[in-house]
DNA sequence: GCGCTTTCAGAAAGCGCTTTCTGGTAAGGT
DNA sequence: ACCTTACCAGAAAGCGCTTTCTGAAAGCGC
């Protein structure tokens, strides 16, 4: 069923069975009226390719992401999802599985589907040759007019931003902590090389510096940025001599791993040591205890994502958002024990 | 960039360039690597719509999900990620937000799209007049050569299916409750319109109707399928006259609502209601008490439905895939209180 | 009533590819 | 040496649209 087709039934020329679907320019209502009729009696679907190829614009957006299964990008896919319907544009979605060169190909894939926007979704990697490799291919796509925005991650190129505050929101959360009387932190940490870990880190340290405390490290254990990365980490941590007081995982998603691992060693949480969090995953309020957390509005920071990739007046300067930072406080964390000495083993509650 | 600028540079023709780049025909090794050479150099990047129009044919396949934020369909996403990586197909997610119109319409858009399969997640509705509006949209994308599948919903059309043993499971379930010895059971409904809430349902009934037991009307509530709907419907189970002593929630979403609420009624779980739930979403083991619940192996649903739907011989006919169904014994139910009146407000723990 | 603008419809030229069809050349058979 | 196969490269015809350009008809002031 192709449109001249719909023309011909219609008894209008092609030109005009586009313009009268399409509503860009005046069409004798009359006219549009029989095309429309006609489209409909012959169930006709446009083709998006050729609209695409014909008009050179189409209106899909790439949506790439380390994890979809993933509470935290799902959240935010949710967001862009909620915008992209708004906004009447498709999204294709890409997950890299956590893979740094997947990343780069997918945007290769959406560059060749001509998608109006690609939106990358999450850390980004401290590592030279990605960096380069990465603005080889989003470079001479912003050229030809693509929008790019990042969420929850540096600008290595010319892209709007929604960037959380990790450093400050880090940093709060530490003046949280030490407000409660710990001195004794430890940190789980995720991969290095991903800047999110790096300046929460920071922030972290910044915080606890104001209070002349600093982490040696001995205190900070790195793991997969996942549920199962924070369960090892945290038994990692339990193995080492010095037990902190207090935990932070740099994500929510490790703190809920970590909490298991020690649940499973008969540690309290939080009589014996606090544990928080940081991005306010909706999981965390289901806990027990629930997390204390630096929260982050997930399913909007993907909605700003897709309304400032896609705003009309581009600008030749990119726009960045700062989003988040606040510290929640919820039962995970209190007061260290009495005498910090409430170690090893046994514990009480399951 | 095109084909043609490349095809110029290696000193071919436009057509050999195109062999050489797609490596559908033989082309002389040499021929080929100066094509590659050139492209390289020159930087292109075909045009999926260009390609997708001269060959009439894509490889996208869409995904239409209830809601992308949703755990359940997260994890089922994330294994139709994985088998699309693989496939190297590309994914064009759409997310209804759980009004079934909306659905209907991301079906004509894929259409458009030309995708080569839908991909369709999740409970279809009990509604005459939406199923036709839906056949409508597929029938014809089907006798085009589109491939459908469905998951966790009844086949409404010719379309390859993944269904977990909803009404098996449910039944399972309500034996190894019944075996706990329970008999006052409630049970925390969705929207009844869902198919998979009537399987449920109807298998609950089915194990309970083994031992006797029936449920009356009293004890089923309805609530929307999310946490906040469970929730919502548990507060509601508890305003009403005679408490159960086990209470089974559709959905692990729901089931995760309804936690909360016996905890904030002060209800102690399982000591004074056992609760189960559904599906087996990752995040029910990570509560307290971590969910009993039926398995379902979201990530390899999802993974099989693309598979399905992209397996070469389309065949006449539509295969069907079962799966899940296991009952998982965890911590949240017990045997029933001593005298099954553990009722109203207070209750132990928090 | 005459030239003017304005409005709307059709013809036709692509958009950037794939693919069929045709032709040329080298290899193989006799 | 001649004809047949086989293989590979190029010309060209689309794929199904959008959009520019052109033209016809109608509205308007004078």
């Amino acid at each position: 069923m192709t449109l001249d087709v719909v023309a011909r039934h219609a008894g209008v020329s092609l030109a005009t069975a586009s313009r009268a679907l399409n509503g860009t320019t005046r069409v004798r209502d009359e006219l549009r009226e029989r095309v429309r009729a006609a489209a409909d009696l012959l169930g006709y679907i446009p083709n998006a390719h050729a609209q695409a190829l014909a008009s050179s614009s189409s209106n899909t957006v790439g949506l790439i992401c380390h994890d979809v299964g993933d509470p935290y990008f799902a959240a935010i896919a949710d967001g862009v999802m909620r915008a992209a319907a708004e906004q009447d544009v498709l999204v294709m979605l890409a997950s890299t599985f956590r893979e740094p060169a997947r990343e780069i190909e997918y945007v290769s894939i959406l560059r060749a589907q001509r998608a109006r926007a690609i939106l990358l979704i999450g850390s980004g990697f401290q590592d030279r040759t990605w960096e380069r490799a990465l603005s080889a291919e989003l470079d001479p796509y912003i050229r030809a007019g693509g929008r790019v925005a990042v969420v929850s991650r540096h600008r290595s190129v010319r892209a709007d931003a929604v960037l959380p505050e990790n450093r400050a929101g880090a940093a709060a959360l530490a003046r949280a902590l030490l407000a409660l009387g710990h001195r004794r932190f430890a940190v789980l940490s995720g991969p290095p090389e991903l800047t999110t870990v790096a300046d929460r880190l920071a922030g972290f340290r910044e915080g606890l510096a104001e209070a002349g405390i600093t982490l040696d490290r001995d205190c900070v254990v790195e793991g997969a940025f996942t549920r199962d990365g924070g369960y090892a980490a945290a038994r990692e941590l339990l193995a080492r001599r010095a037990r902190p007081t207090c935990v932070f995982g740099v994500t929510d998603v490790m703190a809920v791993g970590a909490l298991a691992a020690f649940r499973e060693a008969g540690i309290d949480v939080p009589a014996d040591i606090s544990l928080a969090g940081f991005d306010d995953i909706p999981l965390v309020r289901e806990l027990t205890p629930p997390l204390t957390t630096v929260a982050l509005p997930l399913t909007e920071m993907g909605q700003h994502a897709i309304s400032l990739a896609l705003r009309e007046p581009h600008g030749q300067r990119s726009r960045v958002l700062r989003v988040g930072g606040e510290v929640v406080v919820r039962a995970s964390t209190g007061p260290p024990p009495p005498d910090g000495t409430t170690n090893s083993g046994a514990g009480k509650g399951i």
